[in-house]
DNA sequence: AAACTAAAGTTCGATGCTAAACAGTACACA
DNA sequence: TGTGTACTGTTTAGCATCGAACTTTAGTTT
């Protein structure tokens, strides 16, 4: 088992460990702004995939879930065109349809014909769609709660007022091109 | 251009009406919670997006940037396997092998078998593949200072704090599994 | 030595995505 | 009435990825 003088540790660093790495091959960083950039890049990513292991105990994909998310935030009667969704999802079109076929297979959504006007398809959500949203929602909220315990209220109070701020600060500075923007909140 | 009567408007929520309808579609939700994990999803999302188009104007995919940042944080002489490329990246080998195709052939990397175990393939880095990583740092971090300046140090300071807390508690919670975690920092 | 076992990387088939070409419908205007 | 134009959703071709089978090499065992 030669793995002695390889140079290869498959071991991922820390944030600190990181920014040290950073500072070293790149001396200009301001190391207070990469630490909260890159936190925040690490963050996201842990609990994309927590979420995406909580799906698949459900049976739901990634994608299966975005497009639940999209509908039951448009309201009842929880329709929506699939150009809608597109757009919302930041998909093309194409993908959208193939999307829709899977998931009609799969009994979370009826696909059917606008009647006043046949060019338009409408979307809606089956009451087994809506059943997966409420199970999903109820896994997250209990993960989200968990994720925030050691947070004080106050605490949680100033995470969610400084982000907002940067979020508000991106928001005007890179405006949103098309409306192509998704996430798996 | 008849689009009055459609029932689209194809405008993204704000993240505080997102969370009004969340309230109102599912009433077991802690509002502090919801927009501490909504903005932090948001911001990462805007970030990834702006960060891609910087890529773009330097005439680099995301996933190039990926392999690159790889190789600059294993430092000196900047080699990497392809496995362990690809445990990083969060890849599977089959992909790895097709982006080092698409590199070696854009000039950002070589390839090149190992003599000692001629199983073993080494990845270097070239100058160009170097360069181009100093580019991106440049802008990125030129990017990320703009993005903070509205908050002071002592702010810059707390929000870090508090987000490297939540990453902690993360860590703890979900093990890493493998080694498949990946982002774009 | 000869044969197992393990490991690294590539090749193959299938999936989901994008971009672009396409087809069908509704409204405007002459 | 007929033609033009805009808009929707689907189809097609190409690409990146995954999972699994395969090839080559190194080390281990007898």
């Amino acid at each position: 088992m030669p793995e002695q003088p390889s140079p290869d540790r498959g071991h991922e660093p820390t944030l600190d460990e990181q920014i040290a790495i950073y500072q070293r091959e790149y001396g200009d960083l301001d190391p207070q702004v990469e630490k909260v950039v890159n936190a925040l890049s690490r963050l996201d990513r842990r609990m994309s995939v927590a979420y995406g292991r909580q799906l698949a105990t459900l049976g739901l994909t990634q994608a299966e879930w975005e497009v639940l998310k999209e509908l039951v935030m448009a309201g009842r009667p929880y329709r929506l065109g699939p150009g809608a969704l597109a757009k919302r999802l930041g998909l093309t079109p194409a993908a959208m349809t193939h999307r829709m076929d899977r998931m009609a297979a799969a009994g979370l959504i009826t696909r059917e014909r606008d009647e006043s006007n046949r060019v338009r398809v409408i979307v809606e959500l089956t009451d087994e769609g809506r059943e997966k949203w409420l199970q999903v929602m109820r896994m997250a909220s209990a993960f989200e709660e968990d994720l925030l315990q050691d947070l004080s209220n106050e605490e949680r109070g100033t995470l969610g007022e400084l982000l907002t701020r940067l979020l508000r600060r991106v928001e005007d500075t890179q405006p949103d091109a098309d409306g192509r923007l998704s996430d798996l909140d």
